[in-house]
This record gives structure tokens, C-alpha cells and sequence, in this order.
DNA sequence: TTGAAACCTGCTAAAACACGCATAATCAGA
DNA sequence: TCTGATTATGCGTGTTTTAGCAGGTTTCAA
């Protein structure tokens, strides 16, 4: 076998699965793991391949981390805010969460837009009252160091004595199998109490987030009423919700 | 499973849930919690994530505001912070206000600081927060868009039921002839509001400020317990203010 | 205050690695 | 096709990296 044949299957591996271990290709091919190694140099010194300890991974998998501000996945979740204005009307009265998300989604609403937000999130909060013809109303409470949100039970009885028109939650798993799905007890709490101040209920949610699982449950997904994603509506990938009681956006 | 590509999944978690617990990872890829607990340090030290007990949560998650924007007279505004931090004990319970003295005086609290902040700004629950021995409750409310701080009368009402060791207040204007005096009927209010629900008042002024008036009269000089500027307590500056019931430092 | 969970440190075994060297394969030009 | 030069490969040896584990300590929350 040639030194290039034997390189280019490498990099075919690679391809298909994102990564190559070092012992594999030695079994595969039959060549010793010096072998295998050398090539992994070469390549990684070509700049073809990420050289790692056992194997090499693909180049364009070096995954997305950007130091200062950049939010995760971005540009998904300002589609999903541009989605998401369209529910909005005048005069509306909505409650929101907190997360990058609903911070993409407040910074993005239209200036002309008069409604009344009541939210959690101080930081929602802040970009919200940037725009002219908003009522922005704090939910007050103890503040989570990890979740920037306001929390406990004070924020649970302040919910109790509101109503309001839409509901905008972040998820952070959800699933057909075990719906609406959270990690913290007293986000759980504060969830369910925003659900129960609120008429009508829409998620957010990247797809890549559709189908996870957390421990604790928050609701069932026929309590939502609409569910975002960045997605198409007929994506393949949302058909199970599609049966469900929810308007896809 | 080659180790970056571990940490890449860790990465990934991380950005679609904002925090990770080692032992979900340890479970969900079948690896000790030790591995675990290496990558988390690993990836810490790398600056991709901040480490905390139990787990690590999203970098980006640590509130993305204004780094180091120009404050006018910060300089005089960190001397100010640096004199009230010596007013603050273990186990107190302080109330504030906003404004960027108070957000310079969050910034600066020692980590070891172990007290309870009720506080109507927003900003200033954000920056004192990130401290772990602080308990941090917001006095939601409507949120007004100039001074960013919550307003209104549920915030008066809020502040009815508590009782504080000390309220730190900024002041707008200050003078011998007037007291402390402000320009915004509803401000006056919720100081007030604020002065009566604590036992001490401390005011903070930068010393342009003195010997100035507003319209609207917040208190008498003599309600202040003490009062903070970035000068010396026996500048000549200062002395319209020495013959008063208050501490200066 | 106390018990459990999380943590750190040092250790071990196994895997991956680097390096030198001997041998095998390849190639260019006669 | 032969030959010498060049390159590629495999192997032995010693080193480094890695992952799990044992134990003692710290942290957290009840």
C-alpha cells in the first residue's frame, strides 16, 4: 500500500466520522501504529487534521468557543427571535424567562411595539427597557448566582396574583416521551407557576435541544400552545411534535 | 473516546445548558467522575468554562455586559467604594440603590463578604451576585428606563415589610440649606421608602456634588448616618457637613 | 453540627508516544 | 536491469500521557 493511498484513506475516515484512533487504522490496514502515527504527523502538519493524544480528529470539528461574547449558537437563536415577534401584538401583556435566547428575542423586538413585559430575568429586563413604548415590570425575588433569574418563593406569589396573555419559556430538555424538562428543583417551581400565570404558552428552544432529557418535569407538551425552533415547520426532524396540540414555528 | 473529543461534548452540554454536573457527564459517557472532574479543571484553566463545585457552568453565562465602560469620575467613585466596604459586616443586611457608584461598589466587595443585598437596581443585583457569599434579592418592580432602577408603588410596598442594618443610597443633590434632595417625584418616593426600612443611612456622593439642590427634598441631613465622598473627613471642603449627626469618611 | 457529596493528591497500570536504528521498499539514471 | 541513493517501515527502548482508584480533606446543605 502507498504512503498516499494509506493517507487518504485516513482522511476519508476522518470525514465520515469526525475522528480516527491511531490503533484502529493500524488494525485496519494491517501497518504498524508508528506507522499510523507518522502519517497522523504529516497530516497534521499539513494542516489536514487535528493531531490529539490516540488518534486525530477533523479540522472543522474543533468545536465553537468564542472567549468574549459570542453566544452559543447564535444566529439560530435570533431566528428563533425573529419568529417568535410575530406572536407579539400591540397592547399584549407577556411574561418571560430568562436565557441567551429570550436576550436575543429582547433585543430584537420592534421599537414601534407597545406591550407590557413582566419578566424574571434582570437582564431581560435591561435590554427590554431599551425600547420606547415598553412597560417593563421586574419580577422581584432572590436572585440564582447561576442562572441570572429571580427565584423563590416570593417570585412564586407575585406570579400567583398575575395574568397574562403569552407565556415565553426557554426549554431546557424536551421530549415527546417526558415533555418539558429541567435540571434545578427551583427553576422547576418557578416554571410551573409562570405556566399557571399565563393563557396561552410558547417554548423556545434550538433544535439541537429537541429530544433531551432533563430529571424534573415542568409540564406536558400539550400544555404548550407554541413551539419554536429555528427550523422550518416541516422539518422531518420536528414530525413528532407535529401530531401533538402545538402550532410549529 | 479520545479525550478532546470528551471535552467537546462537555463544551457542547455546557452551551446548550449553560452548566454541567460531573456526575451527569461521568454517566452519560461512562468515565469516572476523576475524568471528569480533570477535564472541568482542564477546560477552567483554558478559559472555555468556569469551574464550580459540583459541576461548571457557561462562560458566556457570566454576564456579558459592559466590561470596563467609561464611568464619569470612576476614579473617585472606586474611592468611594473602598470606604463603605469598611462599613460593611458579616452577616449584615444592606439595602441599595443604583446608580455607577453603587455598581463600582458591588464590583469591589470582598469574596468573603458574607451579607444579604436587597437592592431596586437590576445592575447592581447582577454585579453582586457574582460574589458567593452574597444572598441577592431584587425589589422588582416597573423598571424605569432612565435610572434603571425599579420603581413604582410595589416597590414601596416591598419595602414596607423589610428592615434593613443599612441603606446605601447615592445622592443627587446634597446640601446644608436642603438636605438631600433629588429631581424625579418618583425617585423621592422610593427613597423614602428605602430610608425608612433601614436602621443606618449611608450616602454616597461624589464631592462635585455637595452643595447642590434639586427640586424635590428626599430627607434631612440629619437622618444620614453617614456620609462617603472621595475626600478626606477633614478636607475644608467638607466642613458645612462636620458640625452635623453624621460620620464622614 | 454533621453526614454526604465533591474535591484533591499521589499512585499505578496501561496506553500512546518519540527516538534511534536496522531493514525493506522505491526510484533515478546508466 | 542493475546499482546506489533515498525514502519508508517496523521494532526495541525508554518516556510521557492518560484514566481510574485509594485515601484524606473540603464544601455544602440540612
Amino acid at each position: 500500500m502507498l504512503k498516499d493511498e494509506r493517507q487518504a484513506f485516513i482522511m476519508r475516515q476522518i470525514n465520515l466520522h469526525n475522528k480516527v484512533l491511531s490503533t484502529d487504522i493500524s488494525a485496519m490496514l494491517n501497518i504498524s501504529e508508528d506507522t499510523v502515527r507518522r502519517d497522523l504527523k504529516e497530516m497534521a502538519e499539513e494542516g489536514k487534521v487535528l493531531k490529539v493524544h490516540g488518534g486525530a480528529i477533523s479540522r472543522s470539528f474543533h468545536y465553537p468557543f468564542n472567549a468574549d461574547n459570542a453566544v452559543y449558537a447564535q444566529a439560530a437563536k435570533q431566528q428563533i427571535a425573529q419568529k417568535i415577534i410575530k406572536l407579539l401584538k400591540n397592547d399584549m401583556v407577556v411574561l418571560t424567562g430568562g436565557g441567551t435566547t429570550m436576550i436575543e428575542l429582547a433585543k430584537s423586538i420592534p421599537d414601534n411595539l407597545r406591550a407590557t413585559f413582566f419578566t424574571i430575568s434582570p437582564l431581560v429586563a435591561l435590554e427590554l427597557v431599551e425600547h420606547r413604548n415598553l412597560t417593563v415590570i421586574s419580577i422581584g425575588g432572590q436572585l440564582s448566582p447561576s442562572s441570572h433569574v429571580h427565584m423563590g418563593a416570593s417570585v412564586i406569589n407575585q406570579l400567583a396574583d398575575i395574568k397574562v396573555d403569552l407565556c415565553l419559556l426557554g426549554a431546557n430538555g424536551l421530549s415527546v416521551q417526558d415533555g418539558m424538562t429541567d435540571s434545578d428543583w427551583e427553576v422547576v417551581q418557578v416554571k410551573r407557576a409562570m405556566i399557571r400565570a399565563a393563557k396561552k404558552l410558547a417554548i423556545m428552544s434550538i433544535a439541537e435541544k429537541l429530544n433531551s432529557s432533563q430529571r424534573m418535569k415542568v409540564c406536558d407538551l400539550n400544555q404548550i400552545n407554541y413551539l419554536i425552533t429555528e427550523l422550518a415547520p416541516d422539518n422531518h426532524f420536528l414530525s413528532p411534535y407535529r401530531q401533538l396540540d402545538m402550532e410549529l414555528l
